[in-house]
DNA sequence: ATTCTGCATGGATTG
DNA sequence: AATCCATGCAGAATC
């Protein structure tokens, strides 16, 4: 079922997110059951603390917000200090009343002027004059303060840059949106008989799971509706400064949710809608100069009633039933508009995004225990909802140009959809996408476009058998709620526009379930993507099309290297290799974007960022990298832990594995020699030196030659700092002092001054003058023109030419100094131009002699064992166990049994090295290949073709 | 023999 | 401790 398809006919073709925003709909409902013991009474907040960090209101708090009027004096515990910090007289008495809506879920408290400052929309204009941020609206030219949290929601932002006033937005969207939207809606009002009648051919499910079977049926005929309401409901949150947070209030909520994440066992009880009631009042959600309170109430009784995330999206025939009983006007279209404007907050409502509305009163009503919820919210309540709302929203949303409820709301809504949902998906799956790809990526400036989760790719997801793996929470939020394990086939599109039919079902897990995407294959093959790649998904309404993304690993390391977008900044460029497909930026661009979606390094919100390093620098080592979340200036609430450890596997190449390749180079720098004196072989009338034990790690120096031509070699003392001049032959110990100076008396003292200053010597070696000590793991590998390096420099001489070390591009080796002249250092890699000669006596040839006196002793002794066993084949060097026989006095197995791994295996190289090259191996290398790579090493098997010559060419 | 399918397992993560 | 989810595995289906 993977392929690009075509919808089953009898389906609509909507891969549409599911009622599952709902869920994040009904997840911020709280049932009763779950909530939360009342918190001790919030701290008192600092005049200042707009960004309150403090718990979440409680139960409790929330219905004193229900039951007092909007405006009216707050609790008198709370601190009666004006929030508006540019308040004359902060803690002038009297009442204090709400203000915009915190972070937190509360309000800020406002004294009586800045109150009406605040009510009547100038509060900006009054307080904020002075203060960057002001921006013009595109359209009428109206200045908008865009930097600060009472105006947040007063403009959008378009999707070619720049800024409208909420009313301009509202314009421009009723005139382009409406019909079509409105015919969804109505369409999905109108038939969802018939379109569930279609879905319900394929999955029926059982019985008793009527909300599922709506999901089902909205997941064909009420995307729109669904993604309209998930956006709805993520305005329920506050986005401070223009940027997601993450809200202590929505972690409140989050902490309750997720004992509901599970939205097929969602408990459904009156306490519950009482909390959602409460919630959305103290939202300022409620009601609506155009709405009507009741039918509000109804909605949010609703979705009170059924908890299920799912169940936002129901269909408009449940709502006009509810409405009908509620003695709400069943017209479709005002009850679709007062919904919107009622429960949502999204940039559709602002656009009069009709299709939000089903999804709205989406709630199931046919749950078991609906009605009765209904019942149970008595009148009381309601009226006090309705006083609540009416006040509320003069409170919150009476900045309007046009009209100030409206406007209020935008101020405080939320795009809660990607706020809840990134308070109940773990961060690894929280879509990283910024505004820049999303617009980029959106062909349909009209579209909005909502990212709704991304995962990497693990290598089962990316492998061969085509399913992918879903994250629980993220399937169950986003995709249509399925009851049974076949699932159903879902329609996402590529960033192509490429259309693909995935199943999308789900297996019995752990009394849990286990989302998968089946028939992704040809998807991910036509992406090329592969484990470690990250596929994000998305939907664009109204379509309510879901999209798929990607993002390539390749990138990470450069996301991650890119500074964390500050809230309100500029973009950052689009990522080369992100192919998102969504674009969000619909949603960022041209209204209170759901989500500031990003990730990381652009993260705009502390939370975001905190997550964002941590899943840059966690996500190499981590996810859980340092948490960041300290730099946060709200309390995260939520742990910004993970990224999840494969993603961490994914990521190796980053710091650690750099880490790591550093000082696989500086270890080929820094061989030395054993300490203990070689033993001399002679074979075939060479000398050859062979060491017994492996080489040792050394002290780097720098060779050079002085102005008189004098070669030295400069090291530095591991306790002062200071460097010494030593003889070219000196082999220094890892760890190094001058008191083991013993070539320079005067200086075997740290106490004895420098022999030249930083500067000169800095001219010499590549030191920085002002560094005392250099990083041993920072060195430069480019500036390592001198230093030594046995291994290395032997390995660049036995590559000879045509070949260089695979990361060392370079005649020269690690013990090249000013003058040398041997083939590596003045060969260039291709390995033309001079040979160096045979008498030359630099490093890499004196060793690439050793080397070759190791081999030929080796051979000498494995054919006399052969002989002395009559073994018709000699057995390869690495597989022999048996003791080298010593031709030499002393001439140990210079390696252990390893073969010569890296004797030549060209036999190009230079003439009169040719020999030495092609027989030679690093005694070093026999020990502690530093040098080789692993597609070296296996080229190198026992019958390498350096072993082939040494048996072809003894001599 | 290979691929598909459904489920189980267990390490990793979260609460 | 509970949960998630990447992966393994066995049986079935298909080539």
């Amino acid at each position: 079922m993977s392929s690009p398809a075509q919808p089953p006919p009898t389906r609509p073709p909507v891969a549409a997110p599911s009622p599952s925003l709902s869920a994040a709909a009904p997840i911020s409902v709280q049932p009763p059951p779950l909530q939360p013991k009342p918190p001790p009474p919030p701290p008192p907040q600092p005049p200042h603390a707009v960004i309150s960090v403090g718990p979440p209101p409680t139960p409790q708090q929330q219905q004193q917000q229900l039951q007092g009027p909007p405006g009216h004096a707050p609790p008198q515990q709370r601190p009666r200090i004006c929030f508006n910090t540019h308040c004359k007289d902060p803690k002038s008495d009297g009442p204090r009343r709400r203000g915009w809506r915190l972070r937190n879920s509360d309000f800020a408290e406002l004294c009586d002027r800045c109150y009406h400052s605040f009510e009547h929309g100038g509060f900006c204009e009054t307080f904020h004059l002075e203060v960057a941020g002001w921006r013009n609206c595109e359209s009428c030219g109206k200045r908008l303060h865009c930097g600060c949290i009472v105006s947040v929601h007063a403009f959008v932002h378009l999707d070619a840059g720049g800024v409208e006033c909420v009313m301009c937005a509202r314009k421009s969207h009723a005139a382009m949106a409406p019909s079509q939207i409105w015919s969804s809606s109505m369409h999905m009002a109108q038939n969802v008989a018939d379109r569930k009648e279609n879905f319900v051919k394929s999955w029926r499910p059982p019985a008793g799971q009527f909300s599922s079977q709506w999901r089902q049926n909205n997941m064909w005929s009420m995307s729109t509706m669904q993604s309209d309401l998930q956006q709805r409901l993520a305005f329920e949150f506050d986005r401070p400064s223009g940027s997601e947070k993450l809200l202590p209030g929505r972690t409140f909520i989050h902490a309750h949710e997720k004992k509901f994440d599970d939205m097929h066992d969602r408990p459904t009880t009156p306490a519950g809608m009482n909390q959602i009631m409460r919630e959305r009042y103290a939202n300022g959600h409620t009601q609506h100069t155009t709405l009507d309170p009741t039918y509000a109430y109804t909605i949010y009784h609703r979705e009170g009633t059924n908890p299920n995330l799912h169940d936002h999206s129901h269909h408009a025939g449940e709502n006009d039933h509810l409405t009908a009983r509620k003695g709400v006007t069943p017209d479709p279209c005002s009850s679709v508009s007062t919904t919107f404007k009622l429960d949502s907050h999204h940039p559709s409502i602002l656009k009069d995004d009709p299709s939000a509305l089903p999804a709205g009163l989406s709630p199931n009503f046919s749950s078991a225990n609906g009605p009765k919820d209904h019942i149970r919210i008595g009148p009381t309540q309601q009226q006090q909802q309705q006083m609540a709302s009416s006040s509320l929203q003069k409170q919150f949303y009476s900045h309007s140009v046009i009209d100030n409820d409206f406007q209020a709301q935008l101020r405080n809504g939320r795009p809660r959809m990607d706020a809840k949902a990134r308070s109940q998906l773990l961060p690894r799956y929280w879509p990283r996408i910024t505004d820049q790809e999303l617009q980029h990526l959106s062909g349909d400036s009209n579209s909005v476009i909502t990212p709704l989760f991304e995962k990497m790719l693990s290598a089962s997801d990316a492998g061969r058998i085509g399913r992918l793996v879903l994250p629980k929470k993220c399937a169950e939020a986003y995709f249509p709620a399925i009851s049974q394990a076949e699932g159903l086939p879902l329609k996402v599109q590529d960033a192509t526009g490429k259309e693909w039919v995935f199943q999308f079902r789900f297996w019995p897990n752990n009394n849990s379930r286990m989302y998968v995407l089946e028939g992704v294959t040809p998807c991910i093959q036509s992406m090329q993507l592969q484990a470690g790649d990250t596929v994000t998904f998305s939907r664009i309404d109204p379509e309510g099309k879901l999209v798929m993304g990607f993002r390539k690993a390749t990138n990470l390391s450069a996301e991650q290297d890119q500074p964390t977008k500050p809230a309100n900044g500029v973009p950052p460029p689009p990522e080369a290799n992100n192919k998102v497909a969504v674009p969000d930026s619909s949603p960022n661009a041209a209204v209170p974007r759901p989500i500031k979606v990003n990730t990381e390094s652009k993260s705009s919100s502390p939370v975001e960022q905190a997550t964002a390093c941590k899943i840059d620098k966690g996500a190499l080592p981590q996810k859980e990298g340092p948490g960041t979340s300290s730099s946060s200036p709200v309390p995260v609430k939520r742990k910004a832990t993970s990224v999840g450890p494969k993603i961490k596997r994914f990521r190796m190449d980053s710091e650690e594995s750099m880490e790591l390749k550093i000082t696989w180079e500086e270890a080929q720098e820094l061989l030395r020699p054993p300490p203990k004196a070689p033993s001399i072989v002679v074979v075939d009338g060479h000398e050859f030196e062979e060491y017994e034990e492996p080489p040792i790690l050394g002290r780097r120096t720098y060779f050079v030659t002085d102005q008189s031509g004098e070669n030295h070699q400069w090291a530095q003392c591991e306790d002062c700092s200071k460097w010494r001049k030593l003889p070219v032959d000196a082999l220094l110990p890892s760890k190094w002092t001058c008191s083991d100076n013993k070539w320079d008396s005067e200086r075997s003292s740290c106490d004895s001054a420098q022999e030249i200053n930083m500067e000169e010597l800095a001219e010499m070696i590549p030191i920085k003058p002002g560094a005392a000590k250099k990083t041993k793991g920072k060195v430069d590998t480019d500036n390592i023109d001198v230093s030594d390096g046995l291994d290395t420099l032997a390995n660049l001489a036995i590559l000879g030419e045509g070949e260089s070390l695979p990361s060392q591009p370079t005649t020269r080796h690690p013990r090249h100094r000013p003058g040398c002249s041997c083939i590596v250092c003045i060969q260039p890699p291709s390995g033309k131009g001079p040979k160096h000669k045979q008498t030359c006596t630099c490093n890499v040839c004196m060793t690439v002699r050793r080397r070759f006196r190791t081999l030929m002793m080796r051979r000498e002794k494995r054919q006399q064992s052969e002989k002395d066993s009559g073994a018709p084949r000699r057995k390869e060097p690495g597989q022999s166990s048996e003791p080298v026989p010593q031709s030499g006095s002393s001439a140990p197995p210079a390696s252990s049994s390893s073969p010569p791994q890296k004797a030549d295996t060209n036999g190009e190289g230079p003439e009169d090295m040719s020999i030495d090259n092609k027989r030679t191996s690093s005694p070093v290398k026999n020990q502690i290949d530093l040098n080789s790579q692993p597609e070296r090493e296996d080229e190198q098997s026992p019958k390498s073709d350096a072993t082939r010559l040494l048996r072809d060419n003894p001599t």
